[in-house]
Formats: structure tokens, sequence, C-alpha cells
DNA sequence: CTAGGGTTAG
């Protein structure tokens, strides 16, 4: 455009910086804003809300927050998109109740909020577990006049599977199919993943059928679940071969494909495969291999290597409730009652959540092996940390 | 030219 002596204007660099923050790549957008700035003209309201999406991306809300205040307090007038940014931002960054106020305050200075915007914070409150919130919304959102979209009952099939209720979630596809919603690969993909974990693979299959048959062109989100698929059928070799067709397609793989890997091969007892596999994506620099540690650890225990799991989640410099919850839960299976109960206590001390059937697992343990005065300690610790997490 | 739903582990 330079060369042609065409002068980039406005959308051209709104364009880049939405291109830029699509990479999530924060410097190049700040860079471009300043240039634009200098080139003397005016960033307008995609431009600023471009800008708070990177920070929000970035994990900066504070800074997100300061351009949302920007906007506000010059004379550009913000659009429905930068009250979404910001709720669907803070959703994200953690700040759900901050998001649900936002919602609130638009609420009363009459900004009718759009479904969209109902989608992504109920979207945000189920995500962060306040699913009573999201249910209100989610009658408000009827009550408004509003008429859910299937990307409302995506959100929502999603949530109740997030928590288990898995028939909810069944009758929910089923309410969407009979009121002729157009399935598309979201809406195929949560209920696909659904159905292979509960195995229920061969309606599973049939879905990804109708997927196809519909016309709907596979993305790696598709293919990730596919691949599951087919780990969960015992079926490597088709996942295998999967990979190829994935790879002449012209996709990548993602962290998501190892990972599914790595735990099918675990599932098949082909620990060493499993390790192989998860050395290969630590070299490939994957941003997140933690899933992947939390499988292959799985798996260790369930082959009886205990002591080799122990020495392996030692090394690793991150953990969450997964690593900590399937750890504790493998050394009783393994009868090794006090070193789970020593790291049911870390736990507690750290604030890490683990799940209540491991902590149940410990109790009766010890109980059962004689061992009743340190369960009972044990017992009142967890009802001491309480207090500490309210 | 911007936002929002989908895929992995206990």
């Amino acid at each position: 455009m330079k060369e042609a002596g065409i002068n980039p204007d406005v959308v051209t660099y709104n364009s880049l910086i939405a291109g830029a923050s699509k990479h999530c790549l924060l410097s190049r957008c700040l860079d471009l804003f300043e240039e634009m700035l200098q080139k003397g003209l005016r960033p307008d309201v995609w431009s600023y809300n471009s800008l708070m999406h990177c920070f929000f991306k970035s994990g900066q809300p504070d800074e997100a927050n300061r351009v949302f205040r920007d906007i506000i307090l010059s004379n550009i007038d913000p659009s429905t998109t930068t009250f979404n940014i910001m709720i669907n931002g803070l959703c994200k960054n953690g700040y759900t109740e901050n998001a649900l106020m936002l919602f609130r305050n638009l609420q009363r200075h009459r900004f009718t909020p759009q479904i969209d915007t109902y989608n992504i914070l109920i979207n945000g409150l189920c995500k962060a577990g306040r699913l009573g919130a999201a249910r209100r919304l989610l009658k408000e959102l009827g009550q408004s006049g509003h008429i859910p979209n299937a990307i409302t009952y995506t959100t929502v099939m999603k949530c109740c599977f997030r928590s288990r209720r898995f028939k909810q979630g069944l009758e929910i596809f089923t309410e969407m199919k009979e009121k002729g919603y157009t399935f598309d690969g979201f809406a195929y993909c949560t209920i696909i993943g659904a159905l292979v974990k509960m195995g229920r693979t061969e309606e599973a299959n049939e879905l990804m059928e109708n997927m196809v048959t519909d016309g709907i062109e596979l993305d790696m989100v598709s293919y990730n679940t596919l691949i599951n698929m087919y780990c969960k059928k015992g079926n490597l070799e088709a996942a295998y071969n999967l990979l190829d067709e994935i790879e002449k397609g012209g996709f990548e793989c993602d962290e998501y494909t190892h990972t599914i890997l790595i735990d099918g091969l675990c599932k098949a007892s082909n620990i060493e495969g499993a390790e192989r596999h998860l050395r290969y994506m630590t070299m490939m620099g994957f941003d997140s291999n933690l899933v992947a540690f939390n499988c292959w650890l799985d798996g260790l225990c369930k082959a009886g290597e205990v002591d080799y799991a122990m020495k392996v989640f030692k090394s690793m410099e991150l953990k969450d409730s997964f690593t900590y919850s399937s750890l504790v839960h493998n050394l009783c299976k393994a009868r090794r009652f006090h070193s789970a109960a020593k790291l049911l206590l870390s736990c507690l001390r750290s604030g890490v959540k683990i799940l209540r059937s491991a902590q149940k697992a410990v109790i009766l343990g010890l109980n059962s092996s004689g061992y009743s005065r340190e369960a009972s300690r044990l017992r009142s610790k967890i009802q001491l940390a309480k207090l500490l997490h309210f």
C-alpha cells in the first residue's frame, strides 16, 4: 500500500491490530496503536475495543480496564461490543462478580442487554461454578423477550456436562433438536464429547457422521474430538491414521491432540509410549502440558509404578487439583495411606481443592488399617481447614 | 476492522 502511495487509514490499522490481537501479540498491538497516533490518525471505538481485548487475552485486566475508562471518559461512544468485551474479559480473568456488576449497571443505565451479552455472562457464570446465578440469568433472558439461540443452548448444555449432569444435558440436546435449531461444529463437538465421556461411543460415532453429512468442515477441535473417540474405543491405530490426514489437510496438532493421545496410550497400557509422546510434546514447547502430565501420572500409578509416579510428581513444577486428587486416590489404592494423608495435608495447607471421594478414601483407609486415631485427626483437620476458605 | 458457545486428565 505504501509503495502504491496509498495511505493506510483507521480501518487499515484496526485490521492489523485485530490480527495481532487474535494472535495474542500485545506489543505489536501497542506499536500499531502508537504508529497510528503518530500518523495523526484518530483511533476509533474499534481500535480501543481490540486493544482492550488484547489486554484481557494477555492476562492484564487492569490495563484493559484503563482502556475502558479512557473510552468512557473520552468523546468516543462505547458500542455494545465494548461492553461485551469487558464482560467476557472480566469473566475470563476471574472477575465474574465484576462482570455481573457491570451487566447490572448497564441495565440500570438503559442499555438493554442483547442475547450475546446474556450468552457471554451465562457462560462466565457456568465456568466459575455459579450455576444458580447462571440459571437465574437464563430465566431472565427468557422473561426479557429474547429467544435463546444455538449459542445459548450449547453454552447451557456444556455447563450441564461439566457439572456431570449428563441426563439434563442430553435433555437440552433433545430440546434443541425438537425446536429445529441448526447444529454447527460447536454443538456437535459438545454433545459428541459428552457421549464419549459417558462411554456411549456408538451414538457419538453416529453424530460424528451426521456432522459430516451436514456438510460441516472439520476443524482442529472436531478432529481432536474424533481422535478422542477413537482412543476411548481403544482404536489407537485409527487415531494415528487420522493424524496423517490432519497434517495433509494443513492443520497443526495442538496440545489437546497430544494430550488425548497420551491419555489414550496410558489407557491402552502403553506407558512407555505415553512417556515418549510426553517428552516429544515437551520438546516441541507446547504452552501447557500439565494435563498430559496428569494423565501420565495416573497411568503410571494404574500400572503399579507408584514410586516412579511419586518421583515424577516431585519433579513437576506445575500441579493442580487434578494432580493431587488423582495421586491421593492412587496412593490409597496402593494402600499407602500415610503417604496419601501427608499429601492431603499439604493440600489443606496450600488451599488446593481435592475431590471429596479422595479425602474419604484416605480416612477410610487409615481406619481400616488400624490407624483410627490418625483418621480422626485428619478428619478434624479437614473440618478446620474449611474455616480458612470462606 | 472488534466480542461470545465446542476438544484433554482425577
